[in-house]
DNA sequence: TATAATAATGACCAATGAGTCATTTGTCAA
DNA sequence: TTGACAAATGACTCATTGGTCATTATTATA
């Protein structure tokens, strides 16, 4: 429909100079020389245009990098080129860019904060990929840091190229970054983030773990490990997660079993946070 | 006064759990046990409120750290002490880490982005010192593009840090930060961010470029310079700029002296900008 | 042209929340 | 006890803005 395209582009101007909240639906008719009404008779509310605007651009970029990272022969251009793509494509995307540098979450609803969330994993998977494809088995125990690593460079330039006003030469740029990147993933002895440690934060960040979510982790784990009692445990641990059938005390005896075992200290901290429930401190129950 | 101290810590737990926005004065008042009357017995706005929360946590934060990178003796260890330092005080004052990791400008009125941008500012100086303090002349090259490497690992390594639920090692985070940015610092060959680029960034984000700093930029450029042409144009643009007397079009010439100059591309950016004053593309002219 | 169907309009409604101020409550010196 | 002053209250105002819907305009069809 053409009338949802003239108001997504008409409201991404907006935004971008004033912000989303400061925007009022008004302002975006006005400006689109259309009715209030018409508005509504393209988009249920607010949130849904956000939502739209956010997968349109999202989709684009994301693939956009994605291509490049599966379709890069030379494997020595695939950092440069990763860059290249996404700082192209944040430069082809400006606006929408520059909104969501600045606009973070923040007070948007549970549905926009998921959507930034899907979309800020896929990155992750992305760039995930990219390292594998590039260093392989050389970035065992670092990669999950080297994501980090170059999420924070992508950020902190990406903010810099796009709410710099001069011209900026992107080649440059990626290059730079990626010889930064380069030089950390073949030169770092000390990486901070492992995996176990992703998945924590990954699952304390959704309101609701789900028990397929926490089962699938643990057979993960299971299987990385021998023989031994914290495999029991872990064993008995996801089948009483899919369905409760042990006693508590038992429940607390297994996570002892586990949570000195340095490979299962992130488990153990998952499940004793996933069985005390509600139990723990909940710092939002302060407030009715 | 003790009422204000109240309200700020009150209005804070808040904040991070709601965001800015989203926290009515009502609620604080009502969480605080006092009237929307006496809220405002302490402070005029909600925003003198937040900018009090600002001021007050940014200037511990940025004097711990400042004290550190300034009194650290050994400096091998400066750059784990700089990392330590800040994620211990972030750690500290969680809660405000926490709603100014996402909460960032947007919509805020001027006086609370500008003193964000403040204190941002500071930070650069502050990681400047550090940085010279540690490499010296070694990394004059590329020392302005260290301090954005610096940035992004702090703020990406930081959100983890911050909305991470999970037990932390600090020390660890530290240590590894403090290996990577050592490998980047002591390898990097093509910088991105120069110096100049910086100074275009900074004034291209200040709304209104006074004739001071302008002058200053410009006469430091000077000093750098041989005796040529350029130096010869600087320092009558220099003069123009200072009190406007020259004609439209030997200003014109004058920058056309420079603008081919590798030293002085940012300043021929900037002052053509300065010197056009409205007559650019101002994108938010479009609306009334 | 008449009629039905669809699109568009903008006055209106309801909710929200920042900030005000007339009134009440508390304190203390005379 | 009284009166003067300060502190605190919360009902209220007022501007804003997301969303609705009766009405009007436009187009397609017979």
């Amino acid at each position: 429909m053409i009338k949802k395209q003239l108001i997504m582009e008409k409201a991404l101007e907006l935004f971008a100079i004033q912000g989303i909240e400061a925007t009022p639906i008004q302002q975006i008719t006005d400006y689109c020389g259309i009715s209030k009404g018409a508005f509504y008779l393209a988009f249920k509310s607010k949130d849904e245009l956000i939502i739209a605007l956010i997968d349109h651009f999202m989709i684009q970029i994301i693939s956009d990098i994605d291509y490049t990272v599966k379709n890069t022969q030379n494997k020595q251009e695939l950092l440069f080129s990763f860059f290249q793509t996404t700082f192209q494509s944040f430069h082809t995307h400006a606006n929408f860019a520059k909104i969501f540098m600045k606009e973070q979450s923040h007070s948007f609803n549970k549905e926009l904060i998921n959507k930034m969330r899907h979309y800020d994993r896929l990155m992750d998977e992305i760039i995930l990929s990219l390292i594998e494809q590039i260093y392989g088995d050389r970035v065992i125990d670092t990669k999950y840091d080297l994501i980090y690593t170059i999420k924070g460079l992508m950020n902190s330039y990406s903010a810099f190229f796009i709410l710099n006003k001069g011209p900026i030469d992107i080649d440059l740029l990626s290059q730079s970054l990626a010889e930064k990147t380069n030089l950390i993933a073949t030169n770092t002895t000390t990486p901070f983030i492992s995996k176990e440690m992703m998945e924590i934060f990954k699952l304390s960040n959704n309101d609701e773990n789900s028990k397929e979510q926490i089962s699938e982790i643990l057979l993960q784990k299971i299987e990385e490990l021998d023989e031994s009692t914290e495999k029991e445990s872990l064993i008995l641990l996801n089948q009483h997660v899919l369905e409760t059938s042990l006693h508590p005390a038992i429940v607390q005896g297994l996570l002892k079993n586990i949570q000195n075992h340095p490979h299962c200290k992130g488990i153990a901290y998952i499940l004793s946070n996933y069985f005390m429930q509600d139990g723990g401190i909940n710092v939002s129950s302060c407030f009715s």
